[in-house]
DNA sequence: TCTGGGGTCCTAGGACCC
DNA sequence: TCTGGGGTCCTAGGACCC
């Protein structure tokens, strides 16, 4: 029984990487919407203690006066290469789950006859390197917990390869003696806490455990994170992509908004792109939300927080109907005088496309021509934004700040690098 | 002055039914 | 005056993930 983690190091930072080599050995990181945090960061700047998630204005200076480079976060690129690097995985492993934009769990159990699993995540993880220029760590192990803390192993014993697999009783029992419990997959903050309290500090004081003491003490989820400690397999590879649940789009702003004439507009962008969102996947939804909030961190003004959830009497992916129901959420939860930090709009209940249900009030030859409609503006739409409706405004897609995005190297005619034969 | 965005799963408790 | 018990379904909110 085997599974591997394919982890991509540093991801986002890597991806800036690229088609930047003179960025080698220079610290790298990446920031969220706005520039307001870091969210990846190179082993350089982890070296020079840059905290995941730390404000950015806390650290810029330092960061920038000894020698380090950031980057806006350039999503396009980053999800264009989190694809080839799955296609490749794809191409080698029959079973594959993307779990994450740079994370896929593989099922190996059919290779185990054939190959030795380790020289085979070296070769994957070479090719990888070689093909994409993307560097990835490989844990190998029998349950997905495990995979986790293999790859963890990786960087805390420092493999030159890359690749580690755990097998032995006593190799996974010394791995996880050497995690801390906040570590492992699935305890997060408010466990940490409490798992401490118990005396639990480490994985393998978890593993020790009685899985049933553990459900009954917190929850079925941790006792499945017991056992698969353990080696039970209680997680299998999911490579059936299953439909989305929800749709969320929401931002920050850059700048705090105070009325309700900038808000409206704001949140018919949201309402705009989710429901293109939702079409691409094939769905309807019959619930739509919005919320809007002030800040989490500044104390000493007023917090308001607003959640509205309409529901649709038919289940629709037209762009009309859901603006409709996302600005009367909004005029109930809007009260003046906060300022208000950010917003989003939630689209939940989906039903297929395929399976229509037409209601009493709505013309069935009507209905097929808004979904055409709607096609055909997605299509415009693709490349840039061309049609739009009234009561969106097209200039401030939301009002955020972002200056430092490298270009759209393989997803962009326009931003292609440029080889130059001097420097071949 | 400035703190991301997009998801999933589980559970407690309320509504409702017989 | 005395006012059950058990089941299901739904939802909001919490915890977690990257």
């Amino acid at each position: 029984m085997a599974l591997a983690l394919v982890d991509c190091e540093n991801f986002y930072a890597s991806c800036e990487r690229i088609f930047r080599p003179d960025l080698k050995n220079t610290p790298i990181v990446v920031l969220s919407n706005n520039d307001g945090c870091v969210i990846a960061r190179s082993t350089e700047a982890k070296e020079m203690g840059i905290d995941m998630g730390v404000p950015w204005f806390r650290v810029k200076n330092s960061f920038l006066n000894q020698g380090g480079k950031v980057f806006s976060s350039n999503f396009t690129f980053y999800g264009d290469m989190s694809a080839r690097v799955m296609n490749i995985l794809e191409g080698f492993v029959p079973k594959v789950e993307t779990y994450s934009i740079d994370e896929a769990f593989l099922e190996l159990d059919t290779l185990k006859k054939h190959y030795d699993l380790y020289d085979f995540g070296c070769h994957i993880r070479n090719l990888v390197r070689q093909w994409t220029g993307v560097p990835v760590r490989i844990g190998i192990a029998p349950t997905k917990t495990l995979t986790k803390i293999a790859v963890n192993e990786v960087k805390r014993l420092n493999i030159p390869t890359n690749v580690y697999r755990l097998t032995t009783k006593k190799d996974i029992r010394n791995a996880l003696a050497n995690t801390p419990i906040h570590n492992v997959w699935g305890v997060g903050k408010k466990l940490d806490i409490h798992l401490k309290k118990i005396k639990i500090t480490n994985a393998l004081h978890l593993a020790d455990k009685d899985p049933s003491y553990i459900k009954q003490q917190f929850s079925v989820v941790l006792e499945r994170t017991v056992r698969e400690l353990r080696g039970e397999r209680c997680l299998g590879i999911e490579d059936n992509i299953t439909a989305k649940k929800q749709i969320i789009v929401s931002r920050s702003f850059g700048n705090r908004v105070r009325n309700l004439q900038t808000l409206k507009p704001i949140i018919s962008n949201f309402s705009a792109r989710a429901a293109e969102k939702l079409r691409n996947e094939k769905q309807n939804c019959s619930q739509v939300s919005v919320f809007i909030r002030t800040s989490n961190f500044n104390i000493y003004k007023p917090k308001h927080i607003g959640q509205k959830t309409i529901d649709l009497s038919t289940p629709t992916s037209d762009t009309r109907d859901i603006l409709t129901a996302a600005k009367k959420a909004l005029i109930f939860i809007f009260k003046p005088g906060y300022e208000y930090a950010k917003a989003g709009v939630l689209l939940s209940k989906f039903t297929d496309e395929k399976f229509k249900q037409y209601s009493l009030f709505k013309n069935f030859n009507k209905t097929k021509a808004n979904t055409q409609l709607m096609q055909h503006i997605d299509q415009f739409n693709a490349y840039e934004i061309q049609i739009f409706y009234a009561s969106q405004n097209i200039s401030h897609w939301s009002p955020t700040k972002q200056n430092m995005t490298s270009p759209k190297y393989t997803t962009n005619w326009h931003e292609l690098p440029i080889v130059n034969q001097e420097e071949k």
